[in-house]
DNA sequence: CGCAATATTGACCACTCTCAATGAGGGTGG
DNA sequence: CCACCCTCATTGAGAGTGGTCAATATTGCG
């Protein structure tokens, strides 16, 4: 996720400038004066290092988060000391929506790298949305978003083997860059091999063989943490591949 | 899921009267008059048979609903037949909060059995939920309890074995069933072996044998769709063997 | 009653995991 | 600045879970 190297820090502080109004205002309805109380509300605070939290499982719910810069990951953690890493998120996107429901939090976030983050009161924003139908519209949109984004991964889990998954993944990092306006061919990963591997499902050794296989294959070069996808169509190729169900025959 | 053969009408009317607003009021924080207007936009539909379609992939987004009796699949369809089944939906439960985003589902939605649903236009919802904050509030927490429920489903996908999935299948089948006031370990599926596997992650023929072992061991009986749970403890044990991850250590 | 869909069961095999050893960075302290 | 250590990543060999293929019930439905 850049920063780790010395990247276009510029590009990064333009991309990144508001983010959480970005986040919530896109794509943007709300007018200039409804984004100034948006704004109003958000806190900013200072920036977190690799290892922090920015909550735990079980804390009490008080706000969501918007990444600014760097990269975070949630994950449920399990008594003795595993996890299931549940989403990494990159700048300009939520954490904590999970949570609303019974008033606290259901996963942990941890940072990945040195990051920047707005904190959003929630009651705050509730009381906002009441009296701005469009951001109570932008809200519901967010948290259907995060639905439909938990529901490709359920399918990514369910049907796919571990070389679509990995490419998949990718593209998928490749494609959230971009919208942020950082390159989408060539990245580094905030998250570990391990990390990886948890979040699909797979082994850290599997990882591992994929990425040595798809440098092989030419799809990708692939040095540590750094990444540069050289065939992004073939990489699709591998994800396209649909499984034959065999299940419900199409409708005659 | 009852119906299949005739268990206990009355209950299911008692239980699912009004079920739209059951799921949207508990827990009920809205005024007598407030669900009064709740209860007049919501439209009442003639029963749907099974293999009807509630909506399908793409379709516009224009009202969520709610199972009142019987059951629905959804499912994300491919071009090729295949498909993934998402979610399966009791009654009480809510359908379609997955296409707010952009306003087309996301996924196909089906009817397994002899089922009656109550559609809610979403603008009159969203117009009204401006003006009842205790509602815009309870549309986050239904919304972010859907996300919290896929992220079990990540979960589960993530780091369990085809016993584990299985047994925590049933088990929340029971759980959602006792919650609505149906024996919690008597019951009928609507869904098909198939369905169960590929909703599951696995195999027709995997789960057909582990309902086959999990009848040897004593823990349910199973015929056909017809399954009793005996030891609803010993499948909890199931599930709840932890996996050691060995990645992060405890915080020493 | 007979066909089609659904379930069950068995045999075999492959994908991925596990275990184990080695290598490569990155950070710390001397 | 280098040595050392610790974590992370890579690679190999072997094993096991679950998938695939195929044959056989069983049920439901027209």
């Amino acid at each position: 996720m850049s920063g780790q190297k010395n990247i276009s820090l510029e590009n990064i502080k333009i991309a990144c400038r508001n983010c959480s109004l970005v986040a919530l205002c896109l794509p943007m309805e709300l007018e200039a004066d409804d984004i100034e109380k948006l704004d109003a509300i958000v806190k900013r605070s200072r920036p977190l290092h690799r290892g922090d939290h920015l909550f735990r499982d079980d804390d009490k719910f008080l706000s969501i988060y918007v990444v600014k810069t760097g990269s975070v990951k949630t994950y449920a953690p399990s008594e003795d000391g595993g996890e299931q890493v549940l989403g990494f998120h990159l700048p300009g996107e939520l954490i904590g929506l999970d949570a609303i429901e019974d008033g606290s939090h259901q996963c942990s976030a941890k940072v990945l790298e040195t990051t920047a983050i707005c904190e959003i009161p929630f009651y705050h924003l509730e009381e906002l949305s009441s009296n701005i139908p469009s951001l109570q519209h932008q809200m519901y949109r967010l948290l259907s978003r995060e639905i439909g984004q938990d529901e490709n991964m359920l399918m990514l889990l369910g049907k796919r083997n571990a070389e679509e998954r990995l490419a998949a993944f990718l593209l998928g990092l490749s494609d959230r860059f971009k919208r942020r306006g950082f390159s989408s061919s060539d990245f580094y990963l905030s998250m570990s091999r391990h990390e990886i591997g948890n979040y699909l499902g797979l082994a850290v050794e599997t990882i591992s063989r994929l990425f040595t296989r798809f440098q092989g294959d030419g799809l990708l070069n692939v040095k540590r943490k750094h990444i540069q996808l050289l065939q992004k169509k073939r990489l699709q190729a591998i994800i396209l591949q649909e499984k034959i169900d065999g299940n419900e025959r199409q409708y005659p």
